[in-house]
Formats: structure tokens, C-alpha cells, sequence
RNA sequence: GCCCGGAUGGCGGAAUUGGUAGACGCGCCAGACUCAAAAUCUGGUAUUGGCAACAAUGUGCAGGUUCGAUUCCUGUUCCGGGCACCA
């Protein structure tokens, strides 16, 4: 009777799901657990065997949790909108619909081999109707809501409607101060002008409130293919496909005011259980930064309202070392400051810059930039300084100038070297003309009434100063920046906003879902609009035509899988008051920024408007590492069919050629395989061997079907079963870790569970388990063994709890022990690694009911208690001998027992020992002198 | 360029709070069973020297703190992830 995982798997898998033994219910008496996987983007490339590690180790704790007595909720769904589906598509003239299904199937079966827990019914597509008509819901509600800044929250429109009406807007100025009122000359309005404005006028007002608005911002615009690109379709200034050139254009587009919520995105950090490398990731993103905006007036004054140039600095202590000031060549003040005799060299550089992506300009270690014959006041010296524009200063962040410090700034001081610009030394001697000086523990010097302060109190002086003359302001500004969300693309959500006149109009919440229409063209529209302005019917209903980007299904379906057949509301309160936040999320950094903040902002927003009672979506983050490919190679000569093994490739020349790692055994090829593989393409292959093998060369990279080293969990859950992939995946190394996937190791995995079995039944004696009572020696290693699983597993460090299983069994089997009051409570600890075969044992021991449900053991320390243990000595920090001291000994006695010991006298060589330490259950040293 | 990680035997990794570096598994070597192979089982396996006992070296690299450092500190190299329209 051996270990038959094909037809038990199978088994076991009809019956759960004929059970319904994942089904969770919203009511329960258990104490309620959220286990939640970042679901992923169906790709039609399908599972590789890098997806399902997250997904196991939730899979694992949702069971653990389970076992230990909690209602645990355990969805799955999928990410279905998206930039591949509509590349698919415009390329293979497969609707996105079509393909995205398809690859959704093809997902499923995928993860149903490996037998995950997911409770099914509870599955959500983004792309699915029912479902983004509550992200349309959202939208609008995020739409309709502005920020109160007094209130520290989001509030309904209405409310900031009737303070207008009441007072104006002096109580609460626009979010963004460089908006203007169109007719109007000032920011500022009194309740007598709201009541003035006409229609047009109060929405572009209203509009510049609300969470959701329409602004203008830059895209990737590529003239040759008629459309808008995404950053990573954009290589070096052309795009990816055909090589054009691509320069941005300013479109409508569809923002987040997410700045709004910068302040509790960051303090809200603390309340949450994720790493701290998580946390800084965050933090730096949202960039709090405080310092001062300073106002350096013109030498010459252009026309208009702007006499000065604004500039924001984290270091207002460094003003006297200003030399220089840099404008984003985007800055709009640029056009007006140029001097005739530098408007041809400007407008070069203009050009230049236009063409270059923001990601470009961030990584150029190359200097650029050009004078811009302008010059400004310093305010606190007097001093002339020229001002220069360049890109390394983002028109997005601060005020997109700066003053430039080149003696306190590493990228201002190489900006100096370069263009010769003279240096101002603010920091005496410790300034060498060669660095700048960065540390901010120094002391100012050079610098007029704040010279001799340390930073800090020079900056706070200054400010001070700054702000009683009226040029200079303190000011906390943010990194971050409102996000864009809209996309010039189809398949995405249709936003439920109606065109007049100008102003944008909700849909009413009873016209949702607004469908996505279908197209026959995937073709961008007129000025780079999306494919949705080509329809007729759409565009005659003046319906927008951007769509939403891929996150905004994403920033919430945390919610919908509590209630996700819901029709009146996108989750019930009660339901959602029950379940609440997400105990445990799993899923990789390659989130860390983008969706997190999404999520986390969509959630402060609905608890704001009271739609939840929770403000952060994810209790804990556990970041799973990313699988990496180890791809295999093949070495031609040159010119031949000949293929020659790695270790005599220096005596040929070669190429070096990618071949499928599902051919190679460990590093060995398989030849036959390899002559047949790609169609024949190889047939007539010969070789050139070393000791009678081909040896293939070996790198690590990311796992990609165009390398050839994608490994596909359903062949290996064919030939060793699920519990030996989720082992094996787990075995593998900590969840968190990058690590290159390497087949050759299942093995070990797999015999592990056949010695399992073995336990239990006899490939010629058949049953072999009994009901003896065990031994004390049997109990120890049981105890010790659910100890450890419970303490591994709430730590997450699933490997060390496989490694433990093996010892285990290793132990069991050296005894021998086949004993049922053993063996139940190791399959009970191991069901949720391999429940399957942990099911199957259970019933075959005679239990009845479904192990998914048995009670988590509990470890008892009378198993455990030793009077002794072996110590080792060490003499100056080398270990030289062990003792077995009994556990209770004093400092005095291990002392005795040490010094009576001959390695260690030996090694003393005659020396009276100056101490000896002695660390209980750890270890002893004996210093010499 | 900026931010965040990582580096330990031939390979994946273990060492949870500064306390025996290399658990567990793969691979490899030897042996048992077998006509043979597979499967299974037993033993060995960081490196160098030695028959061995044993000794020296050893956690990317260079320093430091400590009785004691894979673990803490400073510097540095290489690799991976992110940088706002891939998701």
C-alpha cells in the first residue's frame, strides 16, 4: 500500500469542494481572521511556479488559523483590466473580454491543482460589471467630497457649498495654490462674489476642491504611433515598439487628490505591523519635508504679477551661500525672464528637455542646463545671482526652482564645477573646494547675522527674519504628487462623468454600472484620446472617454470580497464592521508605493464619509520574495551545428544560446529532448561532450518566458503531487527572499511525505500504525515538534517548519514509532502544509469528521523539561571541548568542573584564568590572560 | 542618480535576544539489496594540512566595538526591487 498522492488529491479535492468545506460565513461565533493575497493580472503567459509562493504561505496560515479556532476569510480573485489585454489586442484582434476570460480559466484550474483554500464563491474580476459598478460608486463618491482641512477629513461637496455661500472661501483657500479663478483677479472670494459666479465658474471652482478632479497634466505622446505610452514603453526617448520619438503632451486627465491625505498616510504608519523597510519605502514617498518658501525679486522684473522668483529650501540656513538659482525649464515664468541675447540657447534646451522622460532626467549623471540671462536679488545680502534653468530641477516638486548652494549641495556644487559658476564658502574651513558639505551637524559661518549657529537654530533664525519682512514663508511641502488617474486606453473602467459645456457632471448612482461599450478598433482616438472617443453612441451621450488606470479596481476589492453579491451597497456595514481590516496581507514590494497608498487613501476616504469603521485597509504586511529564474545555456560553434559543453567552450568559438530549463537535468542536458525541442529546430544537433555529458551554463535572472527558465506548477504538481510543491515552495528558503527557483530539489520534499506514509502503512505489511500508548521519548519528540510548527508558523518562517516535520519523521521512523496518538497530532500540525495526505491519513486512522477542523495541538512543557545539556567550552573565544553540565549548576561548581577539565588546562598553558563566564543554557569562556 | 532590500559549503538554506557556524534538504562519494537498473536503506561530505587524534582558516570585501560578531558600528563592492501610465 503506497503513497498514491494522484488519485487522493484528487479525492480529497472533489470532496472539499462538494462539502463546500471553504464556504465562510459573515456570521460566526469564532473570532474573525482576513487572509488576503494581492491577486494577480491574468496574464496569458499562465501561472509559473514564482506566482503561487505568496499564495501558499497565506494558504498556510489561513488553515493554521482555522485549526486554532478562527473564521478565517480567505478570498481570491482577479486583477482583470489592463495595458497587456489591450496590447494582446490590438495585435492578434482578440477582444480584451475574450482573452482576459480566457487566461482567468486558465488561472483558475491552475491554482485549483494546488489546492488552495479559497472560498470560491467570494471570487471578484474587476473587469466584471457588478463589480466596477462600485468602483464607478467610489469614484463618484470620491468625486462629490472635498477636504476639509479643519475638520482633518473628507466631507460631501454640499458642505463646502453652503460655507461658500455663507463666507466664501477665505476660511478654507484652494488646495493648490496655483490655480486662478478664470475672470476673477484673486484666490480669495467672498460669499456676495459666490453667489455672482455663474455656472461655469462655481464648478471650476468646486472642481478644484474635490478628490476626484479633472486637471491637466503631461503624458508620453508618440506622434508616429498616434497614442499616449506608458513609462516602460518609452526606451531612451523612443518608444519600445518601432523606435519613434516621443515627446510630452499635456492632456486632460483625472487625479487623486491623495496630498490631501499626505499628513495621515504618514502618521498612520505607526499604527500598522509592516516592516520597516515597508515604512521608509512609504515615508520617502510621501517625502514630508519642512523648510521655507523665499521669495528672491527680479534684477529686472518681467511684466505681470510675478516680481520675484519663489523658490522652496529644506536649507534657508544656507541663503548666504546661494550663487546660483535653477528653474524646472518647464517653469513658467521661463519664457518671460529670458534675455533676448540667451532665447536661442533657452529654447534649444527647451526642446531638449521636452523630449527626455522625468526618469531620464532623474538618472543623468551627465550636467546640462542653460543661463537664462535673468538675474535675481539675493534677499538677505543683496547679492546679484544669475538664474539658470536645467533639468535636474522637477517643475512638480516645490515650487520648481530652486536656490542653488553649491558649498552645502553635492548636485549644486557639480552644477558650479561644470558651468565655472563661483563658489561661496559657507562652512570655513571644513569646505575644501572639492565636496560639498551635506552634514547638517556643522556650524554656519560666512553667512552675516546667522554666522557661528549650528544649522538648525540658523534656520530657524532665518525663517524667522524671512517671514517678519515679508519675502519668506515656513513651509511643509510634500514629495508625493496628486495621482493621475486616467488612462487613454479601453480596457478599463469608464469613468461615470457626462460632458456640458465644459463642466463635468456625475452620472446619477442609479445609471451605474456605465457599461464599457464594445469596440471593433482598439486604435487611439483624435488627440491622443482614448479608444472610447471613436464611438459614435459614447461620444454623442458627451461621455468621457479616458479610462480608469489599473489600480483603481484594485484599491478597494479587499471590501468587496466580504459582501461580494451585494446589489444595493458595495459591502454592508454590518459585514463589514464584522470582518474589518485585513489581518494578514501577502504580497511583493514591487507594491510597496503604488497600490499600498492607493488602498490606504481609498480607505481613509470611505471611513471618513462613514461608509466603514476602519482607516487602514492592511493590519500586517508580510512581503513575499520574488522567484527567480535560473536559466540554462547552450554553446554553439560559430557557424556549425556543434554544440560544446561548458568546460570546453575556451577552446571553441561560441554562441551562446538560451535552451528550456524543463530539458535540462540539474545542469545535464537531454539531448534527445533538445533535438526534438522548438519544433526539430535542433534536430541535426551534434555534440561535444565532457566526460560523455553536455554541461550547460547557468544564470540566474528574472523568470520570463522569452529566457526560456519558466517553470509551469501544474507539471510539477503532475509528477509529485500539491503537498509536495506547497513543501517544497515553502522548503525553499524564507517567504520573504528573493531566491532562483531550482527544480532538481523536490525530491527530497517528496520522499519526505513516501516516509511519511510509511509511518503509517508498509509496501508489503500493509497497515503498520497501532494504538500502543507512547513512550515518553515518542511524546518528547511530538511536543517538541508542535512547539516548534506554532512558533515557526506565527512567525512566518514556513522553511524552518518543513525542516522541522523532516526531524520529526526522521526520529519516528529511527525508533521505530507507528503509534496513533502520535501520528494523529503530527498530521493535524501538518495539514497546513499538505492537507491533502494529512486528510487522508486522518481517515484512514479511523477519525471522522474533516481534519480542516480538528483542534490545533498544544504542547505541553512537562515533555520537555532537561535536567542537563552539553556546553561548549570555549578558551579566549574558541571553543576547544563540550561538558554535559546539569542545568541548575552554579557559577561556582561549572567554574570547578571547567578548570578540572584537561583540553581545557591544555589549552590555558599554565595561565591562572582571569574569568570565567558562564552564559546558563548557553555557553561557558574561559578568558586567559 | 535617489530610495529599499540581499550576499553564509558544489547548490537552496539554518543559527529567533551578541554565545558550539553549516540544522534540514539537494548534489556528490562509498556501501547494502539487485543478474542489472530504478526505488529504498546505511555511512561520509565547509576548506587546507594530516593515516588519525588534531590544528589552522572560514558567513561578499576592509576596518572597529566585545571575553565572544553571520548577528552591532563605519566604510566599500556586487546583485535584486521601486522611482509616479506594467500590474
Amino acid at each position: 500500500m503506497e503513497y498514491d498522492f494522484k488519485t487522493l488529491e484528487k479525492f480529497w479535492q472533489k470532496r472539499w469542494e462538494k462539502d463546500g468545506a471553504y464556504d465562510v460565513d459573515n456570521n460566526s461565533s469564532n473570532p474573525k481572521y482576513y487572509v488576503l493575497d494581492m491577486f494577480p493580472y491574468p496574464s496569458g503567459a499562465g501561472l509559473h511556479v514564482g506566482h503561487p509562493l505568496g499564495y501558499i504561505a497565506s494558504d498556510i496560515f489561513a488553515r493554521y488559523k482555522r485549526l486554532k479556532g478562527f473564521n478565517v476569510l480567505h478570498p481570491m480573485g482577479f486583477d482583470a483590466f489592463g495595458l497587456p489585454a489591450e496590447q494582446y489586442a490590438i495585435e492578434h484582434g482578440i477582444h480584451p473580454a475574450v482573452s482576459t476570460e480566457n487566461n482567468i480559466n486558465n488561472f483558475r484550474k491552475q491554482l485549483d491543482n494546488i489546492g488552495f483554500c479559497y472560498d470560491w464563491s467570494r471570487e471578484i474580476k474587476t473587469c466584471d460589471p457588478s463589480y466596477y459598478k462600485w468602483t464607478q460608486w467610489i469614484f463618484l463618491q470620491l468625486f462629490k467630497s472635498w477636504y476639509n482641512r479643519k475638520a482633518n477629513k473628507a466631507e460631501p461637496i454640499e458642505r463646502l457649498v453652503k460655507i461658500f455661500e455663507q463666507e466664501g472661501n477665505k476660511e478654507y483657500p484652494f488646495p493648490n495654490a496655483k490655480v486662478s479663478i478664470p475672470g476673477y483677479p484673486s484666490l480669495i472670494f467672498s460669499n456676495e462674489d459666490w453667489k455672482h459666479f455663474d455656472e461655469v465658474t462655481r464648478q471650476t471652482i468646486l472642481m478644484e476642491y474635490r478628490l476626484a478632479y479633472c486637471g491637466y497634466g503631461e503624458v508620453n505622446w508618440c506622434e508616429a504611433l498616434g497614442t499616449v505610452l506608458a513609462n516602460d514603453e518609452v526606451i531612451n526617448g523612443v518608444s519600445e515598439r518601432g523606435g519613434y520619438p516621443v515627446v510630452k503632451k499635456k492632456l486632460r486627465q483625472w487625479y487623486m487628490r491623495i496630498t490631501e491625505y499626505a499628513d495621515r498616510l504618514q502618521s498612520d504608519l505607526d499604527t500598522l505591523d509592516w516592516s520597516d523597510a515597508m515604512k521608509e519605502m512609504q515615508t520617502n514617498w510621501i517625502g514630508k519635508s519642512t523648510g521655507a518658501e523665499i521669495v528672491f525679486p527680479f534684477s529686472n522684473p518681467p511684466d505681470g504679477e510675478e516680481k520675484g522668483l519663489r523658490v522652496y529650501t529644506t536649507r534657508p540656513d544656507t541663503i548666504f551661500g546661494v550663487d546660483f538659482m535653477v528653474m524646472a525649464p518647464e517653469h513658467e515664468l521661463v519664457g518671460q525672464i529670458t534675455t533676448s541675447r540667451q532665447k536661442a540657447a533657452v529654447d534649444e534646451y527647451v526642446t531638449y528637455v521636452k523630449s527626455r522622460s522625468e526618469r531620464e532626467r532623474m538618472t543623468e549623471k551627465k550636467i546640462s542646463g542653460c543661463f537664462t540671462g535673468a538675474y535675481v536679488i539675493n534677499p538677505v545680502n543683496g547679492k546679484e545671482v544669475p538664474v539658470w534653468i536645467s533639468e535636474y530641477v522637477l517643475a512638480g516638486y516645490g515650487t520648481g526652482a530652486i536656490m542653488a548652494v553649491p558649498s552645502g549641495d553635492e548636485r549644486d556644487h557639480k552644477f558650479a564645477k561644470h558651468f565655472k559658476i563661483p563658489i561661496t564658502n559657507i562652512f570655513g574651513d571644513l569646505y575644501n573646494g572639492e565636496d560639498a558639505i551635506m552634514d547638517k551637524q556643522v556650524v554656519i559661518q560666512n553667512s552675516g547675522f546667522i554666522s557661528g549657529l549650528p544649522v538648525k537654530e540658523a534656520a530657524e533664525k532665518i525663517v524667522s527674519r524671512l517671514e517678519e519682512d515679508g519675502i519668506g514663508l515656513r513651509k511643509v511641502n510634500y514629495k508625493m504628487r496628486d495621482a493621475a488617474f486616467s488612462r487613454q486606453r479601453y480596457w478599463g473602467e469608464p469613468f461615470p462623468i457626462m460632458w456640458k459645456e465644459g463642466i463635468a457632471y456625475p452620472l446619477d448612482e442609479s445609471k451605474l454600472p456605465l457599461e464599457l461599450p464594445h469596440v471593433d478598433s482598439y486604435k487611439p482616438g483624435p488627440e491622443g484620446e482614448g479608444p472610447l472617443a471613436n464611438i459614435q453612441s459614447w461620444t454623442d451621450q458627451s461621455l468621457e472617454t479616458n479610462t480608469m488606470p489599473g489600480y483603481a479596481g484594485s484599491s478597494w476589492y479587499f471590501l468587496r470580497y466580504m459582501d461580494p453579491h451585494n446589489e444595493k451597497v458595495f459591502c454592508d456595514r454590518k459585514v463589514s464592521d464584522y470582518w474589518n481590516q485585513v489581518d494578514l496581507y501577502i504580497g511583493g514590494t514591487e507594491h510597496a508605493v503604488g497600490h499600498l497608498l492607493y488602498s490606504r487613501m481609498w480607505t481613509k476616504v470611505l471611513y471618513d464619509l462613514g461608509h466603514i469603521g476602519f482607516n487602514e485597509p492592511f493590519k500586517k504586511l508580510l512581503n513575499q520574495g520574488m522567484i527567480q529564474g535560473s536559466s540554462r545555456f547552450v554553446y554553439r560553434k560559430r557557424g556549425s551545428n556543434s554544440f560544446v559543453s561548458l568546460g570546453l567552450i575556451e577552446q571553441y568559438e561560441t554562441d551562446k544560446i538560451y535552451v528550456d530549463v524543463n530539458i535540462v537535468d540539474g545542469v545535464e542536458l537531454d539531448m534527445e529532448a533538445f533535438k526534438k525541442w522548438r519544433n526539430g529546430e535542433y534536430a541535426d544537433a551534434e555534440f561535444i561532450l565532457e566526460d560523455g555529458k553536455y554541461v550547460c551554463g547557468v544564470e540566474v535572472e528574472k523568470m520570463s518566458k522569452s529566457k526560456f527558465n519558466t517553470v509551469n506548477p501544474d507539471d510539477l504538481v503532475n509528477k509529485f503531487g500539491a503537498d509536495t510543491f506547497r513543501m517544497y515552495e515553502m522548503f525553499l528558503g524564507p517567504v520573504e527572499q528573493s531566491k532562483p527557483w531550482d527544480t532538481k530539489g523536490i525530491e527530497g520534499v517528496h520522499r519526505f511525505l513516501k516516509k511519511l506514509w510509511r509511518l503509517f502503512y508498509d509496501e508489503q505489511k500493509g497497515k503498520v500504525w497501532t494504538e500502543e500508548t507512547p513512550t515518553t521519548q515518542e511524546w518528547k519528540i511530538l511536543h517538541r515538534t508542535i512547539k516548534k510548527v506554532e512558533e515557526d508558523i506565527e512567525r512566518f518562517s514556513f522553511n524552518t517548519v518543513v525542516s522541522a516535520f523532516m526531524i520529526a519523521v526522521n526520529e519516528l521512523t529511527d525508533l521505530p514509532c507507528h503509534k496513533k496518538q502520535v501520528l494523529e497530532n503530527l498530521l493535524i500540525l501538518l495539514t497546513p502544509f499538505a492537507p491533502h495526505v494529512a486528510e487522508e491519513l486522518w481517515h484512514r486512522l479511523g477519525n471522522e469528521g474533516s481534519i480542516l477542523d480538528a483542534a490545533f495541538p498544544k504542547w505541553e512543557e512537562k515533555y520537555l523539561i532537561e535536567s542537563s545539556r552539553n556546553y561548549p567550552v570555549a578558551v579566549n573565544g574558541k571553543t576547544r571541548t563540550e561538558l554535559n553540565i546539569s542545568l541548575d549548576a552554579t557559577q561556582k561548581e561549572v567554574e570547578e568542573l571547567v578548570l578540572a577539565n584537561e583540553i581545557v588546562q591544555k589549552w590555558l598553558e599554565g595561565k591562572t584564568p582571569k574569568k570565567i563566564i558562564y552564559v546558563k543554557n548557553r555557553m561557558i569562556n574561559v578568558v586567559a590572560g
